[in-house]
DNA sequence: GTGCTTGCAAATCGTTTGCAATAGC
DNA sequence: GCTATTGCAAACGATTTGCAAGCAC
């Protein structure tokens, strides 16, 4: 059985200067596919089924290789683990303490053109506002 | 010969309702007189000439309640390690990848009063306002 | 004495590294 | 054949856990 290369995960690695590769179209469907702010691990056991011989190295690198080229954004939200988001266009982060999901928020209109400019001197280049609290849902129980 | 206690070091713990030992207000003054956003190891080193004894295991217990109980900042910024910061004045935090050390910087009027409000439904009770980038002096090189 | 705090050693776990096997041009 | 990519196993390092010893009221 062949597997069934996304052509926008193609397109999205090509736009960044990513060599496609079947590991690598996966690894960006997978992130197009899933808007769940998934961790290395939940992108490993996501794909373990579909690529049986994929090793968790290889999704370290690439994921890590996505946010350097600016394909997917690295979140640092939850102290315990790294989360990645395929979804790169401005916008923020919300943490519920409770059950520990990430929601997307709407980024204020007024920061969105920060990047490539400087503050107190210093060139900013990454803009990560997060939020944390209890969500709407852990909120009603 | 004894340990000076820190008035302002004791009085940030009794405002957070958190008992004063030798280690906690010793931990708590390192942490006001040292801005510089230590990481746990940081703080353990600074301290372990002063007292002689101490746990690595305690710094983290420490910091961790710290942060708990609002007496400190638990900084994600960095997705290698955390750090602490003794300021909890909204600010925001710019990190230099060239450097990698943490700056602070100031938080837009605007955002101040979100903390307790909701967004999209969801319970705010912390903000983190992270920028990353070339710090001015790592520009200059 | 009871309960909280500390500190050591061991365990855990996310992540990185070294290197040999593999795939693509 | 050359270079880049992958994958395994081992290493690493930050953090956590279990538990015994110490301290405070």
């Amino acid at each position: 059985m062949g597997f069934k290369y996304s052509e926008e995960a193609v397109e999205r690695l090509k736009s960044k200067s990513i060599k496609p590769s079947i590991q690598r179209v996966a690894i960006m469907d997978y992130l197009i596919m899933n808007r769940t702010h998934p961790s290395v691990d939940d992108v490993y056991r996501g794909l373990a089924n579909t690529i049986p011989t994929l090793s968790k190295t290889t999704v370290y690198n690439t994921l890590k290789l996505f946010s350097e080229k600016g394909a997917a954004l690295m979140l640092t939200i939850d102290e315990s683990r790294v989360n990645f988001d395929g979804d790169t266009s401005p916008h923020t982060h919300f943490l519920c303490k409770g059950c520990s999901k990430i929601y997307d928020l709407q980024m204020p209109a007024s920061v969105k053109e920060v990047v490539g400019m400087s503050l107190a001197g210093h060139q900013i280049s990454e803009i990560h506002y997060y939020y944390k609290g209890l969500c709407r849902s852990c909120l009603e129980v």
